[in-house]
DNA sequence: CGTCTATTTGAATGTACTCAAAAGCGGTGG
DNA sequence: CCACCGCTTTTGAGTACATTCAAATAGACG
């Protein structure tokens, strides 16, 4: 994804002129990461919220018994970053963590709100954004809720397409909220049809 | 919830000055509805987005084999409404009733985009109001992925407190994602302590 | 007071989990 | 290039959590 690209999705949200297009990279922090190199560990202050310009990030919650939650896959144009946080300025909930090389664009509360005020089409953007997601993730919600893991895991390979090429398998059933053992049972199950 | 009120809960989320305001009250139609009444029916087109002023809203969605499950319960000064559908123009897939007497400010489609236009200050309300929505739905998808069902009854209770003496608790239940066989089974044990 | 719906209860069943052990796989160093 | 190590995946047995179905009881409303 490079500037051009970025720019195209934008605006397939919403018309944004060139000049506060601008801002919105000049506020950006660039940053490579690894394959497993760790962006925002768990606990950490100064939360900021990225957009994946390349790669994959995967965010997780440990808890109290140390089991991690894995939360969301982000891929390209994807933005992660632990939202509570970074609004209150508290210390982050999750892990976001690379599953592969990875290039993000980064913004700290301050760049973040900078840019909404010098390129206020961004509120829109934002704002069409989040409805999105939210959306989203109302119908995780329904699956969740409804569905059978391996109907889940159905779910999840057609909205999340190659990802299992990239990331455990582990870590796809922490995400759908069941062991990887019953994902393995259910994968076998699966094969034998 | 008066009008004054609710200005001031706007403004809880963002500084809108009283001009801005006003336009937001121009563009909504009121509505009242008596207890189970129906505000949009799943299959309904020119879906709406509300405000609930007073009362209670259910949003449930019917599957293919009949069965309802409850995606939200609105209270006073939450917003309801198929975000999907009121994006794309796509027929509704909730069902939105009145669990108590309820007054809301509707708004449609060109109502809401007039608004947002006239008065750019609530592409901000919204903004955040989505955000925190997000984060309030992330909560929920790792309670549901992790918590026992004793553990989400209790936590319903907590985000949701008094709603038991409105809802029938085979709604609770469906919210939850159990059975209401089973809900009342975990009441039992819960009491016998 | 009678009807309709919601809730409770119990028994049988199924889905998914835990624990433990074996097999597979990928990277690293010799 | 191969052998080893650590981590992931698979497999199986036993168990726990939650469901289904059916029937009894309790509550709400006209």
């Amino acid at each position: 994804m490079d500037r051009v690209e970025i720019i195209q999705k934008i605006r397939d949200y919403v018309y944004i002129p060139d000049e506060q297009i601008s801002v919105f990279f000049d506020y950006a922090r660039e940053r490579k990461l690894k394959k497993n190199e760790v962006l925002t560990r768990q606990g950490d202050s100064d939360v900021t919220i990225e957009l994946i310009k390349s790669g994959c990030l995967m965010t997780y919650h440990t808890d109290d018994s140390d089991n991690d939650h894995v939360i969301q896959f982000g891929r390209e144009m994807w933005w992660t970053g632990d939202l509570h946080a970074f609004k209150t300025g508290e210390s982050s909930e999750y892990t976001v963590k690379a599953m592969a090389p990875t290039e993000v664009l980064l913004y700290s509360y301050d760049a973040f709100e900078c840019v909404l005020q010098k390129a206020p089409k961004f509120e829109t953007y934002f704002r069409k954004l989040f409805q999105n997601s939210l959306v989203s993730h109302q119908k995780r919600i329904i699956r969740n809720i409804s569905c059978t893991a391996e109907e889940k895991y159905k779910a999840f390979n057609t909205t999340h397409p190659g990802l299992d090429l990239i990331v455990p398998q582990k870590y796809i059933a922490s995400y759908l909220g069941i062991t990887p053992e019953f994902l393995s049972k259910i994968r076998r199950r699966m094969a034998g049809k």
